[in-house]
DNA sequence: GTCTATAGACCGATAGAC
DNA sequence: GTCTATCGGTCTATAGAC
């Protein structure tokens, strides 16, 4: 791993834990065994460090979103996702979600990247438009258009989209959110999570 | 207004766009026509600004609820409460919620307040909590009870309270997130929890 | 690409005059 | 209770040796 690599590494996890303002470049410098002075050879200011660690997580999240097989094709849902949100039962759906948020959960790089957008989206319009985009829209989005099919092949009782996206999504970020603070509730929200879908199930299916 | 309470109103304003370490005396005391050596005749730290601020919103915060008419007795929500959830139209309903929202988000106060712990809310375990407990565990103690209390009277239908008051009350909670860190979406936020909540109640009521 | 040293600004906090 | 002046320290960033 080079240099570059390893100070955006450990500035991550400082900006995540103390924010912009609260982090150091000496403190950055000093957990790598190097000094202040070597970060300005890799970045031209601390600022820069965190542009990168922004940009890269870009491009990182939308890795993970594949990896997780979260499809777009043309803002649309796979086929393929439809089948086998339609096909799966109470228990695979509740599995599938638990999958995704374990994941959110216990992944290092994304706990860090999530902690520091959250204390710093207020910083500018670009992080507030980032941070809404990629831990509401892009969901919301996805789960309506979801929605939208499942409503249409008669799988679950008709309904607003949009409004049943909101209903199955923000329970699970909000239980995300209680996780990251209070990382000793994790069992409580993992269950309260697991609650949630089996009630929107059981209340949406036709 | 005492220069004391000013201090505390320019603190505020600015710990809540720039956070605490964001944030520094001179700064605080500049707006207020005088320096910051005069800060130290009323505080004896940065920190005790800071403190003394979230002090004073814990008891403004439970004064609001007053004023809203979310009273609790004992933890469980009032009689008075549970007939005016019953009585009223989805309309009602709808307005009800929605002008707690709208208050939550036009108090100039509450909306500094709520900015300032959301990018504070790792720093300290006692922040941790305090977030949770305030926008989180109330809401959602005070719904499930009144959840229970519906079913109980069958005035909805059968189901987990708890899910329940997690299904109401996260997607309210997510338009808020949205609607501060993004205020030109404040319509469509607004729009979006009338929906919401008329979606709710649709799937809900016998 | 690392170091030491330092510039120059700003930080939190204090002393003492008024 | 405000000011000016200042302390001791840290900050970002740079210069120059190796």
């Amino acid at each position: 791993m080079s240099t570059k690599e390893l100070i955006l590494e450990e500035a991550l996890k400082q900006f995540s834990e103390k924010g912009f303002a609260g982090t150091s470049m000496s403190e950055i410098a000093k957990p790598l065994g190097i000094t202040k002075a070597a970060l300005y050879k890799h970045f031209e200011s601390k600022q820069q460090i965190f542009d990168e660690i922004i940009a890269e997580s870009e491009s990182r999240y939308k890795e993970i979103l594949e990896k997780l097989s979260i499809h777009f094709q043309g803002g649309q849902p796979d086929k393929q996702d439809v089948a086998v949100y339609s096909s799966i039962s109470i228990e695979g759906l509740c599995e599938s979600v638990l999958t995704f948020v374990r994941f959110s959960m216990s992944d290092e790089y994304s706990r860090q990247v999530r902690r520091m957008l959250t204390i710093s989206q207020f910083q500018t319009a670009e992080l507030s438009g980032m941070f809404t985009k990629r831990y509401v829209d892009t969901m919301l989005e996805y789960d309506e258009r979801l929605f939208e099919q499942l409503i249409g092949s008669g799988i679950i009782r008709s309904g607003d989209p949009k409004a049943l996206a909101a209903m199955f999504y923000a329970p699970v970020l909000m239980y995300m959110g209680i996780w990251d603070r209070q990382p000793d509730r994790a069992a409580e929200c993992e269950a309260a999570i697991k609650k949630h879908i089996e009630q929107f199930c059981k209340m949406t299916k036709t």
